[in-house]
RNA sequence: GGGCGGUUAGCUCAAUUGGUUAGAGCGUCUGGUUUACACCCAGAAGGUCACAGGUUCGAGUCCUGUACCGCCCA
């Protein structure tokens, strides 16, 4: 056993252990090694990405899922992985050629899609060395990404088998288009942001053959002034008496002069603008179906990239933020604006570029999801599947009900490509896996597969099967699918979460896990997001260099409360740093008293021999392992931490270790063998139960105090399980015990107190006379009187049962009796009897509201009789203080 | 506009199905180099549980409404 070093160093110890787990290869599981299974895919990170706080949070908590159901034995699989992000990556590839002067498509498809692999080996590896540095015990193993072979194939299977069932459908539709990443999105992808903008009030002319006069113009609201390019008609509602006249009549375009109708449509609302609306259907979704429903053909007026086309007239060229300038201009010098007001509204935006999102008229692919969503409903309706917090039920639920189709197609090269076929010869149009050479129906070679590629969660929803082998049937696809938990965040409920549970059920035919956990979403301390844009990210890597990923990981989950949002600055990480720590300094005290984890076990002989107090550490830490594994096991991460923090540093250390010296410094070979005893199981246990919270520096400890033997590893120590109270019992542990220790440190603590509030110098050695409540206490104390002794840094306690004070002294009431601090002459009456007079103030308070309680004749009839017992109680031990405290006040004088 | 969260000590958060005198960490204040630890030890102060009603023997906890903050969806 080396000594330990006089500071930990997390920085030293970290790095190398996490080598030797993964050479050890404990982080691996499979079929074969049969027993009970326990199973979480990760949500696999952006393959361009770097780690920030909400991967550390959401990648924590996997890993003390993983690592404690490890510990209990299960057989465990962490399948980690990253996706290939489609948009995000192209667009990084797509910069870097910039800067060398090229785009994409001056190397043209196969070349470029070779550049983003390229880049994809040189890079693509950051986010799995930052979860390592992190300490997750991922299956590296089996290790994915999206754009694998196998993975690869089980798209295409996936496409294959909806395209035949009538799932998939091309159509020309309106779609979020995003001008930058020329390509579309899915409602998904478009964030809705409030926006400032304006309302423009224009005036459509009615068409006459004679002058206009000011009452001949229908004024129609828009917040888009540049789509009236693109009208084809102008609606109100039928019912709205205002405009019944005008139905069936024609207007004259503005500045295209176009002529187009007005016509009457149920879903245009009055109280909007003007009541009447511009009809826009190549350019606004509700427009698209209402040109549907009047059979309107659609003008489209703008090119991929946001510029205008022909449609556009005269603003054909511009962009679509400068044609909107330049025709409010020129409305406005035709006398057609009757008013801009100012106008608060949601805008989309691309989700990877921010660009604000063009509804655009285009060629796509959507997948119909009613038939799909049923099922998947079903599966959390029925609690197959369970979210935690429960109220995410609901918005999965919501979601489902009001699903639409998902459009699949985007119009990058990055990504996995439509297999879809069309022959040229004879028309034909079909899906197939892999590259078939001819038609299969007219057998011409004349072939051609479809350009787009699908969305990147076109590939994540199948990451539950996919990643273990799926469409091919394998062992460990059996033994680990369905998984159990998926921990995850809210923003990706929809994008991923929904999607994996109707794919799971469509293709596995079960639910793909059991349980969904969704955490929050880290924050500054001021609430806000972090992110990169707003400068406020705390960069997890900085973090670990600093204070560890011990203290990371720990300093997360003691902050983090079930499901809400984190708020987080950097000196909260002082948390589990201040704590790894102290836990080093505890192992290093039990170091330098002789500690040897090599030696007897504890049995119930030398139980014999123990102390009040180490049958105190013993029950508190059986609570500490029934508390801290519920607590796990419902998802209360913090209040598991708060478990191990509370009794390894407030009862292990502030306490029993300090108890611990009376007896390591005194003389007692036989009490300090024992003591030492119950130290090595105490800590060892502890170890095991932080181990999942801090992996790195519970295994630096289980083998310099010598739990472990070299080659082993406390990751598959065994977890600790709680004694029952018959076991406790036969180890000579009870209430009585326990409150015996509890009411001792109470008197301590008073003790404490009596000396600060007499200014007694710190090391002054002093006399307490207690006057015991019953004789059973008098003996334990006198059994305890050492540590008694030196815990009240006292020359003697004098306890017993018969004492009675002849002059007034200095006192304070405890659970084992009054403490009194003899101070010949020295005593403040002044100060002592207004303490007194203050106490029994507060006691009288508390007599009142306890007596009018239970003078009331509705609570005692209708309360529990336990909560009535307990306010009966209550009175007699206030009555019985009460009593005391008056007497001592009388002594006084 | 619809839905969901939140509002508890100076700050960040707890308080398990309604039941003792509402807790913790940080910060503040007082004292302390006792031979594991000043990233520490021993103490203290600090709260009309956002507001207004209601249900109940009893409400931080349940119901209704209001205000403010945040998120999601339209």
């Amino acid at each position: 056993m080396a000594e330990l070093a006089k500071q930990y160093d997390a920085k030293a110890v970290e790095g190398r252990w996490y080598e030797t787990w993964v050479q050890g290869n404990v982080f691996h599981g499979e079929a074969g090694k049969g027993g009970e299974p326990f199973c979480i895919v990760i949500p696999p990170p952006n393959v361009t990405g770097i780690l920030h706080m909400g991967h550390a949070l959401n990648n924590t908590i996997q890993d003390i899922l993983v690592r404690w159901k490890r510990m209990e034995g299960r057989n465990t699989v962490w399948l980690p992985g990253t996706d290939h992000a489609g948009i995000a990556t192209q667009n990084v590839v797509e910069r870097a050629l910039r800067k060398e002067g090229h785009s994409r498509h001056d190397l043209g498809r196969d070349a470029f899609v070779e550049r983003v692999w390229q880049w994809r080996e040189e890079y693509g590896g950051t986010i799995v060395r930052q979860l390592k540095r992190l300490g997750a015990s991922c299956d590296w193993q089996r290790e994915r990404f999206t754009m694998d072979a196998g993975l690869s194939r089980a798209v295409e299977e996936v496409f294959c088998r909806l395209y035949d069932k009538g799932l998939i459908y091309r159509a020309n539709y309106i779609t979020n288009w995003c001008p930058r990443c020329h390509t579309a999105l899915s409602d998904e992808e478009s964030e809705h942001q409030d926006t400032a903008g304006k309302l423009y009030y224009i005036r459509y002319p009615l068409k006459s053959d004679g002058k206009l006069r000011a009452s001949q113009f229908v004024v129609v609201a828009t917040t888009r002034p540049e789509t009236l390019l693109g009208d084809v008609a102008v609606a109100v509602n039928p019912g709205d008496e205002r405009y019944v006249a005008l139905i069936g009549k024609k207007l004259t375009l503005p500045i295209l002069h176009r002529d187009i109708p007005v016509l009457a449509d149920a879903f245009v609302d009055p109280a909007f603008g003007t009541g009447a609306v511009k009809v826009t259907p190549a350019h606004d979704p509700n427009d698209f179906e209402m040109g549907r429903r009047h059979s309107l053909e659609p003008v489209n007026v703008m090119h991929a990239d946001g510029t205008m086309n022909e449609g556009a007239g005269p603003y054909s060229g511009l962009d679509r933020f400068e044609c909107r300038k330049r025709i409010v201009t020129d409305l406005t010098a035709a006398g057609l604006i009757e008013k801009i007001e100012n106008h608060q509204h949601a805008v989309g935006h691309c989700y990877r570029c921010d660009t604000v999102v063009e509804p655009r008229l285009s060629l796509q692919w959507f997948v119909r999801m009613k038939p799909l969503a049923g099922p998947a409903l079903d599966a959390v309706r029925d609690g197959r599947i369970r979210f935690v917090p429960e109220r995410w039920n609901k918005v999965y639920a919501e979601w489902m009900e009001n699903i639409r189709d998902w459009c699949i197609s985007r119009q990058i090269w990055w990504g996995h490509r439509i297999p879809v076929f069309y022959c040229d010869a004879c028309g034909h149009q079909w899906a197939a896996g892999g590259q078939p050479g001819t038609c299969v129906k007219c057998g011409s070679a004349s072939i051609r597969q479809d350009e787009d590629v699908l969305d990147t969660w076109f590939s994540s929803w199948l990451w539950p099967f996919s990643t273990f082998g799926w469409p091919e049937e394998c062992a460990d696809l059996k033994f680990y699918y369905p998984s159990h938990t998926l921990v995850t965040a809210s923003e990706i409920i929809f994008f991923w979460v929904a999607r994996m549970i109707m794919a799971g059920i469509e293709f596995m035919g079960d639910i793909p896990f059991r349980e969904v956990y969704i955490h929050g979403t880290v924050r500054d301390d001021q609430g806000r997001k972090m992110s990169k844009s707003l400068g406020n990210s705390i960069d997890p890597l900085t973090i670990i260099d600093e204070y560890g990923a011990d203290a990371l990981r720990f300093s997360l989950m003691m902050i983090t409360a079930t499901g809400q949002d984190v708020f987080l600055s950097n000196d909260k990480f002082e948390i589990g740093r201040n704590f790894a720590t102290k836990l080093w300094n505890a192992a290093r005290y039990m170091q330098m008293q002789g500690f040897s984890a090599v030696g007897k076990a504890l049995d119930l002989q030398s139980g014999e021999g123990f102390s009040a107090d180490d049958r105190h550490i013993i029950a508190r830490l059986h609570q500490t392992i029934a508390a801290c594994t519920e607590n796990l096991a419902r998802f209360r991460f913090n209040d598991a931490a708060h478990d191990v923090y509370e009794f390894l540093w407030h009862q292990y250390c502030d306490w029993y270790l300090e108890y611990s010296k009376d007896v390591l410094y005194g003389q007692d070979a036989g009490r300090k063998q024992t003591v030492l005893e119950v130290m090595r199981y105490i800590f060892g246990a502890a170890l095991r139960l932080l181990h999942p919270f801090m992996p790195f520096i519970t295994e630096e400890l289980w083998h310099a105090m010598g739990y472990g033997k070299a080659g082993e590893t406390i990751m598959l120590a065994a977890w600790p399980v709680a004694w029952s109270g018959k076991e406790l019992a036969a180890w000579g542990i009870d209430g009585a015990v326990v409150a015996y220790v509890e009411q001792r440190q109470e008197m301590i603590r008073a003790g404490r107190m009596l000396r600060a509030d007499y200014g007694i110098a710190p090391g002054q050695r002093i006399d307490y006379f207690l006057k015991a409540n019953t004789s059973e206490d008098v003996k334990r104390l006198s059994a305890d009187s050492g540590v008694v002794r030196s815990l009240l840094r006292a020359r003697e306690l004098h306890a017993d049962q018969g004492f009675s004070p002849e002059v007034a002294m200095p006192s304070v009431l405890t659970g084992l009796g009054m403490l009194y601090m003899p101070l010949q002459g020295l005593i403040d009456v002044a100060a002592e009897s207004a303490k007194l007079r203050k106490q029994l103030d507060e006691i009288a308070g508390h007599l009142t509201r306890v007596n009018q309680k239970l003078a009331n004749e509705s609570f005692t009839s209708k309360a529990p009789r336990e909560v009535v017992a307990q306010q009966e109680k209550m009175r007699e031990e206030l009555q019985e203080k009460q009593k005391k405290i008056t007497h001592l006040l009388e002594m006084l004088g």
